[in-house]
DNA sequence: TCCAGCTTCGTGCCATGCCGATTTCCCCCT
DNA sequence: AGGGGGAAATCGGCATGGCACGAAGCTGGA
């Protein structure tokens, strides 16, 4: 688990520029312990020594605690008393859970996004849509990915509803690195695309209804998705037998 | 916004009691900082100045600022950098936006209720709706008040899922506050029990989509009311003529 | 040889001190 | 008399040190 011995304390110029601008720094290091999470840098479980990350991040340990007080209260490290924090495990179960309630929430983001997006606004969805697609043409996984990200955060950002968007932020952030292992197998890719595609014209004829069931339904099946990859019944979350 | 100057230290066994069940002294002003903001003892938009509250809670500094940190992260309080802390203050906006994510969180989790709840759970809610029955019949406010806010949290507590749970519990705290001011409206009181007796009728005929329609009616309702009392078109947020 | 108790070391938690930023108040200038 | 600038008080941010808890290693007895 070692990182690379950053130092934050260039990232905040310390006598330069304006007071608008620079953050604290146990926000810095909240950033940045969050990213190196979300990223896998990070495995998860495993123990977070204040002195290590002391040293690499060249921070004293105030903001760092810190730091990990945020982040545990996100749901990304777990604080055990008087033994140190550990990255937190997401479970089968608890991602079954997660992924229910991001399906909800973006569905109900759909719906939103139908009703108060402009014009202006879903043309540029289509545009990122568009792209995607070409990604998907060319079989550019990683880029494909990410802009399969963008675009469902999007969505969500349209609705104009700031506490569903940090609700689901808070989510996606736990579930990112779960996602990040590559879990989409390419007969399933197909189908996705074809979500995506069906997305895109409920949104521009803004058919409430018909965003919301696709979203739905594009999350479940992610689900599913998720749970082969990771030899479970979707259902019982029982080991599925492997031949 | 002078509070009560109680001890915490004593809440803590020095040096008695098993290393299990006590919480480190962070946690500790957590909780008890969480409720004084919930309870409105502390006036929302009022800045806290960290030795005072030193002063009255009797800690230091050091587990007073992380509480914040994380009472930031929920949204309780807001952070100014440089600046020290406020506590957050909920403009109709995001009260509006809060309760249309509490109404669909809410809604999901009384369809998962239908599903997962066993009967006897089911039982123990349908007594706890007659007992809140009871009060209203005798019109005791404040015992109605926290029989249906405990039926709204047992529901989700019966959908089984840990972090639909957290994340309507996170809202439900921040709208707490605002919900104590009496909003509520005698001739708005009858409409409100008729739903609960419509909720309590769907969820023991285990009718999931007609659980989720009736909570998801009476929480947009719940919106209504608020936005009556505090003077504001529900839909627009702008001031209402007031004769 | 194995277990129990103690001791030591590692590690996290909390208090205090110093530094920088911000705010406020007073005095001076217009 | 009113407005602007500067200085002091105030407050928050970060670093460090002391303290207490937990875990592992060692030694002595059964």
């Amino acid at each position: 688990m070692t990182v690379a011995p950053t130092d934050l304390t260039m990232s905040r110029p310390v006598d330069a520029g304006g007071p608008l601008g620079w953050r604290s720094l146990h926000e810095t290091v909240t950033s940045r312990l969050r990213d190196l999470i979300v990223e896998g840098q990070l495995p998860e479980g495993s123990r977070i020594i204040e002195r290590e990350l002391c040293d690499q991040l060249q921070v004293s340990r105030t903001p760092l605690r810190e730091a990990f007080k945020v982040l545990a209260a996100e749901g990304l490290v777990e604080i055990l008393p008087n033994r140190g924090a550990v990255v937190g495990r997401l479970g089968p179960r608890e991602a079954k859970a997660m992924l229910a309630v991001i399906a909800r929430l973006e569905a109900f983001a759909g719906e939103l996004a139908c009703v108060h997006a402009t014009d202006a606004d879903l043309a540029a969805l289509s545009a990122m849509h568009d792209r995607m697609m070409a990604h998907y043409r060319r079989r550019e996984r990683l880029e494909y990915f990410h802009l399969n990200q963008d675009i469902h955060l999007e969505i969500v950002r349209l609705a104009g509803n700031d506490i569903l968007r940090a609700m689901h932020a808070r989510l996606h952030a736990r579930m990112k690195r779960s996602r990040f292992r590559g879990n989409d197998i390419p007969e399933n890719w197909a189908r996705a695309v074809a979500d995506h595609e069906e997305l895109i014209a409920a949104l521009l004829r803004r058919d409430a209804p018909a965003t919301n069931a696709v979203l739905q339904r594009h999350l479940d099946e992610s689900w599913i998705r998720l749970a082969n990859s990771l030899r479970l019944d979707p259902d019982t979350l029982a080991p599925l037998a492997t031949e």
